[in-house]
DNA sequence: GCCAACGTTGGC
DNA sequence: GCCAACGTTGGC
């Protein structure tokens, strides 16, 4: 089982938007590096839930609940979705200031590659961040 | 196939 | 609101 980080604006689809759906279609990834994270994404794996521009911060956790398929909505092969269902949220969120002052994790892709918005989180990257408070 | 121009994302 | 970092587009 891997672990993903994905984002997402609160003010379009926050994580309390995720909760009260319960399960929802991950959709809008059109960025090719993006779109293999998805396509390796498995029912089951660990998804990090992090909110963009406002907030800055992951705050609750998910899971893969159906792997890669196009998006129904385009006519588009290529352009894949997730389905994800709600995990719980953290305790307390983990900013992306916390994130950077870790030296293990400055080459964590959130911190390297800002504008990526979908991405898998390595073994050891993951441990740096439970030690954060991402349970 | 190169590259300039343009658009987008997201941190600050 | 600004701008850096990228990705994409289109003319050549």
């Amino acid at each position: 089982m891997k672990t993903l980080l994905l984002k997402s604006e609160p003010s379009v689809y926050s994580f309390d938007d995720l909760r009260r759906d319960g399960r929802t279609v991950w959709d809008g990834v059109a960025n090719a590096q993006a779109l293999i994270v998805l396509a390796s994404a498995k029912v089951g794996d660990e998804v990090l839930f992090y909110h963009s521009n406002d907030g800055k911060c992951i705050v609750g956790t998910a899971k893969v609940a159906k792997r890669a398929y196009p998006d129904p909505k385009l006519d588009n092969p290529k352009r894949l979705v997730i389905d994800i269902r709600a995990g719980k949220p953290l305790t307390r969120p983990v900013t992306l200031a916390e994130i950077k002052a870790v030296p293990g994790l400055a080459d964590l892709a959130l911190v390297r590659q800002s504008r990526l918005s979908c991405m898998v989180v390595s073994e050891g990257h993951r441990e740096l961040l439970r030690g954060l408070g991402v349970k």
